[in-house]
DNA sequence: GAGTGGTCTAGACCACTCG
DNA sequence: GAGTGGTCTAGACCACTCG
């Protein structure tokens, strides 16, 4: 489509630059022409089977190039369709240090959310929900599972997880947990959160629409009451593309 | 080596979980192998051509199963050397509400920890650099990167940023940059710190020891005195399976 | 030197998209 | 149906490790 006359991509003989495997080399080239805007986001590369001819190596040595790049978040590939830049992501933040839910931290800056229900309903519980919640044998564990979306754009996965007698009603909670907690006086006031780096899953990934193996945070949230009772458990997986927590630190003791 | 007669690896017919590509197949055959203690960490697996015949796939199907689990933490490959189960990771905690020196926080916790010095130096600065630590025309920045090893493993790299008037002899900063700024009074006393995830390029994939792409911890930190001027603008990187940040949340306003 | 992972090729077929 | 990416093969050679 796109063949302009004299484009990077056009009939001029190709140099990489040296040094390293091939595929590196590749690699490089591309990142460099999208980081010199020679190609911009949203703009087709050509198809692979193109891309080798023209820089003469197989197409297997062109794949490892491009999957390193949509690994990194700079080329995105679609199956079928072809192989285009990324386009530019705009980073949500989120606070370190205030407890607020999803729903309201998205809306106070003004952003659209809406969420697909994965799961709701009461379960037997796992050990580790029993242990981390507190329940009573017998007791049963509400999980709430959603994925979060800001338009069309995938932002993140939560599963939360709180006893059966906090919510009996998992279907009923409507757009926010957090909401529908506040109008039982079960809302929490303070919460241990335990964030890491992790490859995303084939699972995740596809909920995600990203590839498998894009890097993501994976957030432990554990709510408090003012009791000082646990009333949530929360396991979410944030795109390492679009999300950044922060935090403000100070001096220790 | 290990070649007892009835291990997984011996020489039954191997029977893949269906459905799926191959390599998604032999990955989830290999995961659950290692899931089940058939193969312990630190255990070799078959070469991959050993692999490729007894699975009966190409070598090529193989490295694809493989380089998933080496992605996903599970394997590690050494050339020349083999593929093996990796060894039990277990997780650094670093708190994100105090405010405390990678050198202190790991002391306290009685880890063994040293630091390799990657650069100590003045130079030009960098218009971000300028930007963020406030710098006057002409003023130089002193840069302070090192990687953080616990025994031999690689835990981090830390790049630091400062005024040269803070810190004019870089060289002369021991273990712990804080415990120099300290004596010096520069000490900081709050911070903001902004954590993403991403997948590790090669140049900090070689420094970390893991392989690239492997998902991991970017950090921003930027540190104020008490008179709330910049003195530390700091970017570390922290691999994915060793680290875990904690940050206690109270209800925001 | 034998064995291992790392790179690379040429070629095939499948699954998906798009007009 | 033409074109795209996704999977898979058989085979080659290189770079590294280890005894």
């Amino acid at each position: 489509m796109a063949d302009a006359p004299g484009t990077l991509f056009g009939s001029e003989a190709v140099i990489l630059p040296q040094g390293g495997p091939l595929y590196l080399q590749l690699k490089r080239w591309i990142e460099n022409a999208v980081a010199r805007g020679v190609i911009q986001p949203g703009d087709a590369l050509p198809s692979e089977r193109d891309l080798a001819t023209k820089v003469d190596v197989s197409r297997v040595t062109v794949r490892k190039a491009v999957q390193h790049l949509v690994r990194d978040g700079i080329l995105v590939q679609r199956h079928g369709s072809g192989t285009f830049v990324a386009p530019h992501q705009s980073r949500v933040e989120q606070s370190l240090s205030q407890l607020t839910s999803f729903t309201e931290d998205m809306a106070r800056r003004g952003m659209a959310v809406r969420s697909i229900w994965l799961d709701r309903g009461i379960y037997a519980p796992s050990p580790e929900e029993t242990m981390i919640l507190g329940l009573s044998p017998g007791e049963g564990v509400a999980r709430v599972a959603r994925l979060r979306l800001s338009g069309d754009m995938p932002l993140a996965i939560e599963r939360a997880a709180l006893s059966s007698l906090t919510l009996p009603d998992p279907a009923s909670v409507g757009a926010s947990l957090y909401a529908h907690l506040e109008k039982t006086g079960n809302r929490p006031v303070r919460a241990i959160q335990r964030i890491r780096a992790a490859n995303l899953g084939e699972d995740d990934a596809r909920l995600l629409e990203i590839s498998a193996g894009a890097a993501a945070l994976h957030v432990e949230r554990i709510a408090y009451l003012p009791s000082g009772k646990v009333v949530e458990f929360t396991r979410s997986v944030y795109r390492g593309d679009t999300y950044d927590f922060v935090a403000e630190m100070r001096v220790g003791k």
